[in-house]
RNA sequence: GGUGAGAUAGUCAAGUGGCCAACGACGGCGGACUGUAAAUCCGCUCCCUCCGGGUUCAGAGGUUCGACUCCUCUUCUCACCA
């Protein structure tokens, strides 16, 4: 049972430190059922999750089934700062009311993988506000600028002469010391946040907390393009609210050697069952398209249903494996006749008429299924199906 | 505070008086091929209903027949020295 729910949690994940730690509390769990807490800190800017997020989330779910307390932590303080981790992109401040407003739909998104009932949501400026300035020099003490140049990133831009701000170093001190108020046993993230979660060790040493939160540390997913990490300002991420539809077709977009790491990440199969599709595909017993669909089928149908997830998945087949036109598409109107390039712009499938134009001349317009190549076409009264390159599609009706 | 360098389309990045709507790369879009994949190949990628025209190269002025390219000021970024 407990080795069980060891490699449970180790699966998938890319760095744990202290694992013994872990392994007391679920002994502790599994004896005498004590809880402990796990804390997870999440960026009050991105209220849209997507499948990136979720797989902290899904390992935090199964802590939950394992005894623990989940710290839901919305970082409405730190943000202010902008976390140094990686790019460093320089923050919009937000208002005390955008923050409430993006926690309510944070939960919103969150409790479909959490059980609410186990989780706590808490905003770090509530202890980081009370600090005050002498709480903050108590702070800055435990550490110095030579360890924190150790740091990866710092030490880069330090040696490229990029310009690091000093309050991009009080920023670790500010998660850990999250950990030391919330008294975490273990904290998860990304491998990106290292540093940072390793922090919330030393600091909780230096104010004698009593203990050392473990650390479990979730690789990062990439995106659609399979490069780069799943950000939504890349523009390559699945949102967890994303349409059935949409969300399927985009993890059937993804290609057959990401497919393997969404399974790893993502799915709820076991290792050894994910084992054995990889095999069957290999010796060509099974198709990758196949496999990729059921992946698509279990993401869809968490967010949704799983008669939902079988919905798009029909109507996917419909469109692209039959070309046929898809059951349902946005209707535009017209009162009079007009010109099929000013036609794909006001149904918004080009941006603008020299798009248009240049989509005709390459062949991508269909009208009715029925290819075009004369750019000056004027649509007359009638009801047109208008379609540019494979996937969008809109109805017009001219009167 | 001083000195120097720079700001070019979604991003990076050429262009230093006309040949520039602006090389190239990436990204994006489309086509072929497929498993809506990926890889590959081809095309497109400021706007305007065609011909042709219009607005761009941080901003504002100026020089010139003509400026992304020269001059002045402004704003911002970066580097070096304090």
């Amino acid at each position: 049972m407990l080795k069980e729910a060891l490699s449970e949690i180790q699966r998938g994940s890319a760095e744990i430190i202290d694992e013994q730690r872990i392994e007391k509390l679920l002994k502790a769990y599994f004896e005498k059922g004590e809880t402990y807490t796990v804390k997870a800190g999440f960026d009050p800017t991105a209220p849209d999750l997507h499948l990136g997020h979720t797989v902290l989330l899904q390992k935090l779910a199964l802590f939950q089934k394992y005894g623990a307390r989940v710290q839901f932590l919305i970082g409405d303080f730190t943000a202010q700062i902008g976390d140094p981790s990686g790019k460093s992109a320089t923050r919009k401040t937000l208002s005390a009311l955008d923050i409430l407003e993006n926690a309510k739909s944070y939960k919103e998104q969150v409790f479909k993988i959490l059980d609410e009932s186990k989780t706590d949501v808490v905003f770090n400026s509530e202890w980081i506000n009370a600090l005050g300035a002498a709480g903050m020099l108590t702070l800055t003490t435990t550490f110095n600028v030579a360890r924190m140049l150790e740091r990866d990133d710092f030490d880069k831009r330090y040696k490229n002469g990029t310009s690091i701000s000093i309050s991009e170093f009080i920023y670790p001190l500010l998660q850990g010391y999250d950990s030391v108020h919330l008294m975490s046993d273990i904290e998860i993230g990304g491998t990106d946040q290292k540093f940072n979660l390793l922090m919330g060790r030393h600091l909780q040493r230096a104010y004698e907390v009593g203990k050392e939160q473990a650390v479990l540390m979730m690789p990062i997913l990439e995106g659609l393009d399979g490069v780069h990490k799943m950000s939504k300002s890349l523009g390559n991420y699945i949102g967890v609210t994303e349409e059935p539809y949409e969300m399927f077709g985009k993890i059937l977009s993804v290609c057959d050697e990401l497919m393997w790491r969404y399974y790893e990440l993502l799915s709820a199969k076991t290792l050894t069952d994910i084992e054995a599709l990889k095999s069957g595909v290999k010796d060509g017993t099974l198709h990758p398209k196949k496999v990729k669909e059921e992946l698509a089928l279990e993401i869809t149908a968490r967010f949704h249903s799983s008669s939902a997830a079988q919905a798009a998945k029909d109507e996917f087949d419909r469109v692209h494996s039959n070309n046929q036109i898809p059951t349902e598409i946005d209707e535009f109107s017209s009162h009079e006749a007009v010109s099929i390039t000013k036609a794909l712009v006001d149904c918004h499938l080009t941006p603008s008429t020299s798009q248009a134009r240049r989509d005709i001349k390459q062949g991508a317009v269909r009208i009715n299924q029925e290819k075009i190549d004369n750019e000056a076409l004027q649509l007359e009264s009638g009801e047109y199906i208008l379609q540019v390159g494979k996937r969008k599609f809109a109805k017009l009706k001219v009167n």
